[in-house]
DNA sequence: TTAATACCTACCTTATTGGTAGGTATTAGT
DNA sequence: ACTAATACCTACCAATAAGGTAGGTATTAA
């Protein structure tokens, strides 16, 4: 089924909101990392190289090595987070970065709908951090517990 | 790439945009919609099916038929169609109508963010009409007009 | 020196997308 | 009755993307 996120986006968000949780300053293994979302190490270490190009996350190689936040949680933008594993969060082709413009927008009805669609889109996530997601279960956790 | 709307939910769109500016209650053969709108008539013959079974449109058949809209575009909403061509627009897999539920829902910190999202493009698109549409250029060649 | 880690690149399988091809059934006009 | 125009149906198909796997190399702590 054709999905909007895709397990790239998933897969990153899930990691660093585990490594939100279980990085208290130091460096996390990817592998154990994996072990806890249960996720194939592998394929994440496939699609995290484009958070360490755009400073969400730092890598130490080695032993004792593995991934941290550079920013604290409450300064990462989900938006941020998505628009760089999934490539894009636009809702149609027309509106992607790289998009050559269509020959039918100037007698397009239904481009202005897909534009403020992806206005929505991009602003929901824009308006949610890492602490947003992280703090969600916590908090109800605290409450009942 | 990968999108959030397929070309279905995109033509079906155009289509019944082009039956409301077009069909004065009449009938308007496909491959005339199909000629306007520069899509294959027979790849909108694959699509439309969906919306002939969902009382969105009937076709009548032989010399002189086609299409028209079975409802007046005020009250075609633009979520049912959507939903109906693309099947679904949920954002992720565990939040589809069929989906078996995830294992992990009770701990998951991004289920919330996915369930919101997928409800503000459901709210999105349920609160817009095909009139709105087809209404929005309209105005503007009015008023440049 | 060794074990554990990040980091890199090529390959692979499957599903989906976006169609095409080739019909049959039905109807209006002549 | 015939013909042309239409909807309607079903099988197929090529290209692409999704979702990985495999097999390495580079780096670092102990």
């Amino acid at each position: 089924m054709r999905m909007m996120i895709s397990t790239r986006g998933r897969y990153a968000l899930r990691v660093l909101i585990d490594l939100a949780e279980h990085g208290d300053g130091g460096y996390v293994p990817m592998k154990d990392i994996a072990e806890r979302q249960g996720i194939s190490l592998k394929y994440l270490e496939r699609i995290l190289p484009v958070l360490t190009k755009n400073d969400i996350i730092e890598g130490l190689q080695g032993k004792g090595g593995g991934y941290r936040l550079i920013k604290p949680p409450e300064e990462c933008g989900i938006g941020g987070i998505l628009r760089l594993t999934e490539g894009d969060l636009a809702p149609v082709a027309c509106l992607s970065s790289g998009a050559e413009p269509c020959v039918r927008s100037q007698e397009c009805r239904t481009y202005p709908l897909w534009a403020e669609l992806a206005q929505l889109v991009n602003d929901f996530f824009d308006g949610k951090t890492l602490a947003d997601v992280v703090r969600a279960d916590r908090t109800a956790a605290e409450e009942t517990g």
